[in-house]
RNA sequence: GCUCGAGUGGUGGAAUUGGUAGACACGUUGGACUUAAAAUCCAAUGGACAUUAGUCCGUAUGGGUUCAAGUCCCAUCUCGAGUACCA
């Protein structure tokens, strides 16, 4: 019987749903693991084979877990809500539901062809409404949340509530909006309740806020930080403005150190931490209050506040910048300046995000008319403003030390401004001076002789006294833009009162997505929801708060907004946990005992979107004491891209005539990409196939070389456009799903990017081939194990790949065992191996890599259970200690030679004996021997 | 610019953490089987000289530490990723 790949893993595919080998259990005696993928979206391509790289790493991971005896958890979901099922709907009508459906059913056809040991019985999906109904539970917690700094942890809102009742907002000491006047227990009991609620929503841990976002006109919605990329939208490729809206946001900034400090907590690879700690941007400073020189049309003294990390060099500031959209702008510029400051702003305001970022080196700006005046010397600085000063960093306002940063010098010597020196002995005449460790100040009163650090507490110190500046801590992240104005998201479980926010009872959730006409935003701005026929917000509901049938419209509209993409993966890991339970977001026990994930595996392109706002989520859920860890994944592997290798034709130009690879030099071509489909083994392509793949080529002429046209060849990402796409579908056809699997890990080490190519494949095929082999007999194929004692050589060869695969997989350095396989069963067949023993040992070895042959031949070995719920093979040392050892001799450090003495010899004893080796061979050579040393444990060295 | 990461045959990549560099696989070449092809099996495969033995050179480049360096240290070059007027 021969190697029958679809049979076997049709069959055992169809035993595992049927049995339910991979449920998770929530209560066993058993030490838990949890292995969680980032789930897909799942969109209409389906997948390619670069996609189930990181799900067969963690596939292998957890089946091994498995083997070692621990209550394995990985379940698989799908993030189903987003953008490309929406602008389908747009363009064609179709509800973005049934795309999805459709998508997803495709997407799990595939999945389970490659033999996952997923739970779907866990199965979660975040546009299902008995899951998204606990995104908007999350949403009411926070909402009904805010930080507490003196605990460091959000906590419920009533407890701030108590204490305006008694004491006014005076101790409070919150993370909260920076416009907040201070009030007295008795103005409090005396507000409105309105006015209580404005106040509230300052402090709330998601609030609503006129802020400046990034309006991206094209999709018609508001995007976050991380889904700009190059000053245009990550999807699409769209210009992004700034614009001013009412927003829902998430106070993520309350938490950016814990978000940094945990970082040190969780094994995650540098690079992600690395780039996490960068988009939280901490830096140490301090901020410093300029006061404005009332002017005649500008009377009062207004506090200009900035943040700087060099406070030491106080002494050097020359002028100020605003940003352009500072709203002190507006109080302070003269008469005389205000055109020039009207033109300037208007200027600023058209230019968009990318020119901005494309052109940084344009020195523009305008000066107010206004100045300030210095904390210590009193002098008057000129106040600017200036599109190098961003208005969403710090204060939106600089002191400018041109001697000390070079972008403010380069401002001062575009528009003349005085350049002072307050350096000891350093030249500033072509560029400033920055370089913190040399620095000694001078010029700058008290400050005079001290060095950088020094200097940066004096000056603090000086500050504090005047009331005028202290130490701050200032981070570049931001809160969280939480709105878009879309319709394929979860709808927030909001209406409005009197024009305040107001949280749907929990026990109302879910509040569904209703049907509407148009997936578009509508003419009058409003988002898609706006043309909703009926809302789910039915008369049931609408009575739980006016008793009496509403016109949500008119009466108490509702939230038109959806949340963004990131709330529904932010939690969903919990989820899975208990992903049935309608009574709680997991139960008390299943959360008592699964925890966090032990292991997560994902793509690095979400490290400052996904996983830092999961991340922030967990810790907020932590502190309601709703989930147990502070950190929600304990280690993360991001697996590397699987690259395309596009394949390339020469035209001739202006003809119809294709010339090959290495004859395009004598000719002018240009390049065009067929599909790599159409390439057989070695870049040889198919003409005839290549004729019927597009009308275009059908009267194409060749120019062959070796009577082959050979194509060129380009790495690049897997897209449909390069036509590189290679589908899983067809690997699993040609060679089945086991060397799919070992195909994956073979092709290079998790972590990296590397270029599929599928002619390599045939390696890991006969490897299959061969294995199979290993326990069949003759052409007839029979079943030929035995059980004939083993070998000396048979258990060396089995111990040393057990040791050796144990050691991959706890690495993850799943290539590498890929290699010691093949090994193991080239020398178990050299050996003619048919020892039971053996040969049950190595397919349990195999089984977390090839799980589908595995089975099979567990099977004839006369097995009825799963070959997944066996123990994984025990090392033992004893069968890999030989009688003697072979030591290599180093002459001079070079080796040269290698001698055997038995295992147990002492290491004079090996001295000697390599002396006495040392004399005949001098002998031989006619000269005199040298001396020998036994470096210990490793090597003979002969010194000359 | 800044912060990380990486440079090993024709190709993907190994190398027990300082101890015989190139495992394993692809590809290539030769051979066996075959009318032929496919499939399969066997052999060779870093470079140079020698073709029996062998010798020399080789892990981006130049130095250094060491009996011994792909591995550790310093400098340089190249590539990749992230970030970018962050005060």
């Amino acid at each position: 019987m021969n190697y029958d790949f679809q049979d076997i893993e049709k069959k055992w595919q169809k035993i595992w749903a049927e049995r339910g080998t991979f449920k998770a259990k929530n209560n066993t005696d058993k030490p838990k693991y949890y292995v969680l993928d980032m789930f897909p979206y799942p969109s209409g391509a389906g997948l390619h084979v670069g996609h189930p790289l990181g799900y067969i790493a963690s596939d292998i991971y957890a089946r091994y877990k498995r083997h070692k005896g621990f209550n394995v958890l990985h379940p698989q979901g799908y993030d189903s809500f987003g953008l490309p099922a929406e602008q389908y709907a747009i363009q064609t009508g179709q509800h973005p539901a049934i795309t999805t459906e459709e998508n997803i059913k495709t997407y799990r056809r595939q999945l389970d062809q490659i033999g996952f040991s997923f739970d779907w019985s866990r199965e979660v999906r975040t546009s299902d409404p008995k899951y998204y109904r606990w995104t908007q539970w999350i949403f009411i917690e926070l909402f009904n949340s805010w930080y507490d700094k003196n605990e460091d942890k959000a906590v419920a809102i009533d407890t701030l509530i108590q204490l305006f009742e008694t004491n006014g907002n005076k101790d409070v000491n919150a993370v909260c909006d920076e416009d907040i006047e201070q009030f007295s227990a008795s103005d409090w009991n005396r507000y409105s309740k309105k006015e209580r609620e404005a106040i509230l929503l300052k402090y709330r841990l998601t609030y609503l806020a006129e802020a400046e976002v990034n309006w991206c006109p094209a999709l018609g919605t508001v995007l976050a930080n991380d889904e700009i990329v190059n000053g245009v939208s990550e999807r699409g490729g769209h210009p992004v403005v700034r614009k001013k809206m009412t927003q829902w946001m998430m106070r993520i900034s309350a938490y950016a150190q814990r978000l940094l400090d945990g970082l040190n907590t969780i094994d995650w690879p540098q690079p992600l931490k690395d780039s996490q700690t960068n988009w939280i941007g901490r830096s140490q400073g301090a901020s410093v209050k300029f006061y404005t020189i009332p002017s005649e049309n500008a009377k009062e003294r207004f506090p200009i506040e900035v943040f700087t990390t060099r406070p030491d060099t106080i002494f050097g500031v020359s002028f100020m910048t605003l940003a352009p959209e500072h709203e002190l702008v507006a109080k302070i510029t003269t008469a005389a300046q205000k055109t020039e400051v009207k033109t300037y702003i208007e200027a600023t305001a058209k230019r968009s995000e990318r020119d901005r970022m494309a052109d940084v080196k344009t020195i523009s700006g305008a000066f107010t008319g206004s100045y300030a005046e210095h904390p210590f010397t009193k002098r008057q600085i000129p106040i600017w403003i200036g599109d190098y000063v961003l208005a969403g960093y710090g204060t939106g306002a600089v002191m400018s030390v041109p001697c000390g940063d070079q972008r403010d010098y380069d401002f001062a010597k575009h528009f003349d401004i005085a350049i002072p020196n307050i350096f000891e002995g350093v030249d500033i005449s072509n560029e400033a001076f920055s370089d913190k460790d040399k620095t000694v100040i001078a010029n700058s009163d008290f400050l005079n002789g001290l060095s950088y650090k020094k200097a940066v507490k004096r000056a603090i110190y000086e500050l504090e006294k005047l009331d005028q500046g202290q130490g701050k801590i200032n981070y570049r992240l931001r809160d969280a833009v939480f709105s878009r104005q879309r319709y394929w998201g979860e709808p927030f479980p909001v209406y409005y009162v009197d024009g305040m926010p107001q949280m749907i009872a929990k026990e109302h959730l879910p509040l569904k997505l209703p049907e509407v006409e148009k997936y578009l935003p509508t003419e009058t701005g409003e988002p898609p929801l706006g043309n909703a026929l009926e809302w789910a917000w039915d008369t049931k509901q609408a009575s739980v708060v006016s008793n009496q049938l509403i016109d949500y419209k008119t009466v108490f509209p509702l939230e038109l907004n959806t949340m963004p993409g990131w709330a529904g993966s932010s939690f969903y890991f919990n989820r899975y946990m208990d992903p049935d339970n309608n009574k709680e977001l997991f139960s008390k026990e299943a959360m008592d005992y699964w925890q966090d994930v032990d292991l997560y595996i994902g793509g690095s392109e979400h490290a400052t979107g996904h996983l830092l706002y999961a991340r922030f989520w967990q810790k907020f859920l932590f502190d309601r004491g709703i989930v147990l860890k502070e950190e929600f994944a304990k280690k993360l592997i991001n697996q590397g891209m699987i690259l395309g290798t596009s394949a390339i034709i020469y035209r001739i130009s202006g003809t119809d005539k294709y010339v090959s690879k290495g004859l395009k030099s004598n000719y002018e071509t240009e390049e065009l990409r067929v599909d790599v489909n159409l390439i057989d083994s070695v870049d040889v392509l198919d003409v005839g196939a290549l004729k019927n793949w597009q009308p275009q080529f059908k009267k194409a002429e060749f120019l062959l070389e070796d009577d082959k046209y050979i194509v060129g060849r380009e790495v690049e990402k897997m897209s449909k456009r390069w036509y590189n796409v290679v589908n899983p579908d067809a690997i699993c056809e040609a060679y089945g799903a086991d060397a799919l699997r070992l195909y994956e890990m073979f092709l290079g080490p998790l972590e990296q990017s590397k270029p599929w190519n599928t002619a390599g494949i045939t390696g890991v095929y006969s490897f299959l081939k061969k294995m199979w082999r290993l326990y069949h007999s003759g052409v007839e194929g029979i079943f030929k194990v035995t059980d004939t004692t083993p070998s000396s050589d048979n258990y060396k060869t089995l111990h040393k790949t057990i040791k050796k695969v144990e050691e991959d997989i706890e690495n993850f350095s799943f290539n590498t065992s890929v290699s010691t396989f093949m090994i193991a069963v080239n020398e178990l067949s050299t050996q003619k191996c048919t020892s039971r023993a053996i040969l049950e040992a190595l397919v349990i070895l195999v089984s977390p890599y090839a799980p589908h042959i595995a089975e099979e031949l567990w099977e004839k070995l006369g097995y009825k259970e799963s070959v997944a719920e066996v123990p994984f093979p025990k090392f033992e040392e004893k069968y890999l200690i030989e009688s003697s050892k072979e030591y290599p001799i180093s002459f001079n450090g070079k080796m040269r030679f290698k001698l055997e003495f038995p295992i147990d010899m002492e290491k004079e004893a090996i001295e000697k004996a390599v002396m006495e080796h040392q004399k005949t061979q001098a002998q031989l050579q006619g000269r005199t021997p040298k001396k020998v040393i036994v470096v210990p444990g490793k090597i003979v060295n002969i010194v000359g």
